[in-house]
DNA sequence: GACCTCAAATTGACATGCTAGTATGGACGT
DNA sequence: ACGTCCATACTAGCATGTCAATTTGAGGTC
């Protein structure tokens, strides 16, 4: 009989690991270009070497992490060209989503993503631009969620974490978060409209705009962190 | 001074365990439901059992391993949402890439894309099904080559290895070789007309073909291995 | 002072031993 | 015959030791 439990208690250290890795370099915590010593690490979360290993080359697959045999393994530089490819996938993804999700969406999908756009109203309302960019990144994740691919949705918050590193940079003098309310308020009408092409015109409009403010930061962050 | 070398002779254990582990699942000599013993392949491979894991994990991650913690891994069965997923991964990045490529393609872009038709021509002319599909595979790629994203490329093939499996098992009784060489052409010009929505439309139109072809083997297929 | 040389130190890749969790098959009771 | 229980034989995850490649910098040469 299979009993496989996956208990959400019984995480993997690796798996801990990563997490703890990557949310550091999200959030810039660990700056672009810091070297990461395994030793150290492992000693501070209290596990060996390996699963500092195995995080940190999962890490390197993201593009999170640069790593060079022998010598050392590096928070990865933000380099223009690795930022306009994670938004290429981004778009690619996120408009695709929305041209299958439009069509489809129930009432209890549109429900959830009215829910999460009242929160960021409130959540704009208290300046709290922290929770408002959570509440961004989990519209997102359950409009993938409603269509039911759980790999693309990993596949669409491994590049999303490049971006997310630009946008805190950027963040002090970006004065958006109003325009990228309205543009999502746009999205799930686009949703409840039940036309695709629209739904995708919608979302590719969004992304061009998040891809113009960042190329707006873009030189001078490249110049410090790149 | 960095003096980083790169041969490519010099491949770690890890990436040599990792295709040789890739190309046997992709070809099926690797059946889907089959156990991977660690032991066993590494003592086929000459390494040891650290960089077999760490192949395995990475397969894992791309989808073509399960992994069952303290019992086993075994290749992977297929499953009709896992391929449908792949193919929306699919269809999202080459579209996308497509409405980049266009506007922006060089001559010598498309002499590649044309010496890849020809080559098509001539495979197709002489039986050989196997070199067809290689230079599938490689128009596809080399469309990303041109612009330049080189990381989404790397999904894109890992998109495509649970596609791959279904095509070799529908192989024997598929016979529209001649109507993917024509959609292929149709693609190239499409690329040439710098017709950004256009090409796009022609991907979709192609990669909606693949899936229609996909889903009427997809039944029989996932009764057996799935 | 600029450049080269080379040994010490640091690192990732890899080997290998250990631990704990899981399926399996046979003994046992019914 | 049939279901239950438990010893056994697996496994992945993890810890730790080893090794070769690479950087670094001290000391020597011009």
């Amino acid at each position: 009989m299979s009993q496989i439990i996956v208990d959400e208690r019984d995480i993997s250290k690796t798996d801990r690991v990563y997490e703890v890795l990557r949310r550091r370099i999200r959030e810039l915590a660990l700056a672009p270009g810091a070297p990461l010593r395994k030793e150290e690490i492992a000693l501070e979360l209290g596990v060996s070497r390996a699963p500092v290993s195995d995080a940190i080359s999962r890490l390197a697959e993201e593009g999170l992490i640069d790593v060079f045999p022998q010598h050392g393994s590096f928070v990865a530089l933000i380099r223009s060209s690795d930022v306009r490819e994670s938004l290429f996938v981004r778009t690619a993804l996120e408009v695709e989503a929305m041209r299958r999700l439009a069509p489809v969406a129930n009432p209890q999908t549109l429900a959830v993503l009215d829910a999460n756009i009242a929160a960021q109203v409130d959540a704009l309302a208290k300046g709290n631009l922290e929770h408002f960019y959570d509440l961004d990144e989990a519209l997102h994740a359950a409009m993938f969620g409603a269509i039911e691919t759980p790999r693309a949705l990993r596949l669409l918050e491994a590049a999303r974490a490049p971006l997310d590193r630009v946008r805190r940079l950027a963040l002090p003098d970006q004065g958006r978060p109003e325009q990228t309310l309205a543009e999502h308020r746009a999205l799930v009408e686009a949703i409840r409209s039940g036309d695709g092409e629209y739904a995708a015109a919608a979302m590719r409009a969004h992304l061009t705009m998040v891809g113009r403010a960042i190329e707006l930061k873009l030189p001078e962050i490249e110049a410090i962190h790149g």
